[in-house]
DNA sequence: TCGTATGATAAATTTTATCTATGAATATTT
DNA sequence: AAATATTCATAGATAAAATTTATCATACGA
């Protein structure tokens, strides 16, 4: 067997007291029970603690010696428990947070500073990075949390849909589509359509798009990010679909882009949450969505 | 309930192993012995360490930051035993003696400097006074270990006999009995005996032979130390009995002084170690006897 | 789809800690 | 000096806790 916290207790309070029935009150046991989980300690160690006599309790030079060493690991237990109570507090600590290009710079801009101002206790390390590598990285606990489509496979996990973001049409200005304020699925059939490189969730969902509308990608062609297809429709290279959280920063005021809402239904993704289902911290997830989606 | 060293135990195997089932055989118990354990100390602490999901074992960021101070904890207990242990060595840290005046600067002188030659970890912390008042620092736990005469009355305490210290009879030059060799107890009858203060128990002791052997003290005199003793036979102003340990320190070679011993059986008094009868250290003031007779 | 991991759970069992009652020893009080 | 009260230790009974055995549900890989 070995040593235990609760003998360490009962030496440091028979060593304060210098009375095994003090002490035994003060731990609120009775004193052979103290008396009984000393003589165990006493015959752990080797050493004799006290000197007792029926009228007296002394240290012996030994257990003088130990005391100290015994009262630090009693403190240093209190502080881990302390410690891990503070824990409980909700987003405090680090959270490492994954985020998929097509919505890290449009939408942390303007949430990390309100969760900072929030949840100042709470740490935030980004990484962006295609929703398969996330969702990679998730599964071996290098990340707690994603912030991505829903729309993707994303296997077992736990999810928790935050907002709707409808898919638009940019068009060039001098498109025949240009003039319109909006517009149906049906009408860019026939378009070509410049999309994102393999592995963007978005890719996927605009080309699923694409087909259900008559739309075809243009050949030989994928992006890296959504700025280099504002760029190639402002170049007249062709059409392309954007989300609209991503006008706001990619799609300057006056421009040689036109954007075409979709009429109802609009084709959309679903941005969310995406955590283990084993994580311990759903409800921390919870919490935070509440101040993603005020 | 309060946590335990086990919990803390298990909590670093299976933060090491990531595995519950390797960390159980880690600790030789069994894997829900393990796992209730963890259980129950996430439920004492109000966090959860672990992430579990039936494949893989993850820390927890709460985990993480606690692993550290769990394992501090473990350390400082595997140190408290072993510092524990270590004392067990015996006639190591430190011993406070007590000694009398009229064996202290006899005896240590030449104990002294052995015990630390053999014994070099030991401290010793010397005390020199009167039988009565080293008796109560005893029983109070300010000394461990006396070196007295024995024929003082001692109360219940654990006594171990060292050596015999014969008296002699001190008396001036031009003494009557300063041409014979050796005296019998009643060669002195009717002297005037110089004696120590009250409190010595070495007065205690040769008042006592001159009872018996029919002599008197000198009446309103009271010597503090032997030097004093033997200055004042040297002034010629009695006689006196000196314990023959301290003769070799008090008499010089040449001297108004003349040293009788005493005919068998000679009077004498009893140098001894005597410590708490509930001291746990008998067995080491045993040791320290046999170097201090060898 | 089956076999083989994993961790969780339930019940039984063993171990450990505690309590009650009491004893021996020793100061203190009468 | 006897009686009293207080101390710590001990023994046996009891309560509490830890562990084991047996089993389940689940997930991964062949």
């Amino acid at each position: 067997m070995n040593i235990s916290l609760r003998q360490l207790e009962y030496f440091a309070a028979v060593a304060e007291w210098l009375s095994f029935r003090d002490a035994a009150d003060a731990c609120f046991v009775t004193q052979p029970g103290l008396s009984a989980q000393l003589k165990d300690l006493e015959r752990l160690l080797g050493v004799q603690l006290f000197e007792r006599s029926q009228r007296t309790v002394l240290l012996t030079p030994a257990g003088e010696t130990l005391l100290p060493l015994a009262r630090n690991i009693l403190t240093a237990t209190d502080e881990f428990v302390d410690l891990a109570r503070s824990l409980t507090q909700p987003l405090t600590g680090t959270l490492r947070l994954g985020v998929i290009p097509t919505v890290a710079p449009y939408l942390l801009p303007k949430t990390l500073p309100a969760l900072r101002q929030r949840y100042p206790q709470l740490q935030v390390r980004l990484h962006e990075d295609l929703t398969h590598r996330l969702l990679e990285m998730l599964s071996h606990g290098k990340l707690d949390l994603l912030l991505v489509a829903l729309e993707a496979d994303l296997g077992n996990v736990s999810t928790l849909a935050l907002t709707t973001d409808p898919f638009v049409v940019a068009v060039p200005a001098r498109h025949r589509l240009a003039k319109r304020k909006r517009v149906t699925e049906s009408d860019i059939a026939g378009e070509q359509v410049l999309l994102l490189d393999d592995g963007h969730c978005l890719r996927d969902q605009a080309l699923a798009v694409c087909h259900t509308s008559g739309a075809s990608e243009i050949g030989d062609f994928r992006a890296s990010s959504l700025n280099t297809l504002v760029q190639m429709v402002a170049g007249g290279i062709g059409i392309t679909l954007l989300p609209r959280l991503s006008l706001e920063v990619e799609v300057p005021q006056i421009s040689q882009i036109v954007i075409l809402p979709f009429r109802k239904p609009e084709p959309s993704r679903t941005i969310g949450l995406v955590w283990r289902t084993t994580s311990p911290r759903a409800h921390e997830f919870q919490l935070l969505a509440e101040l993603l989606v005020p």
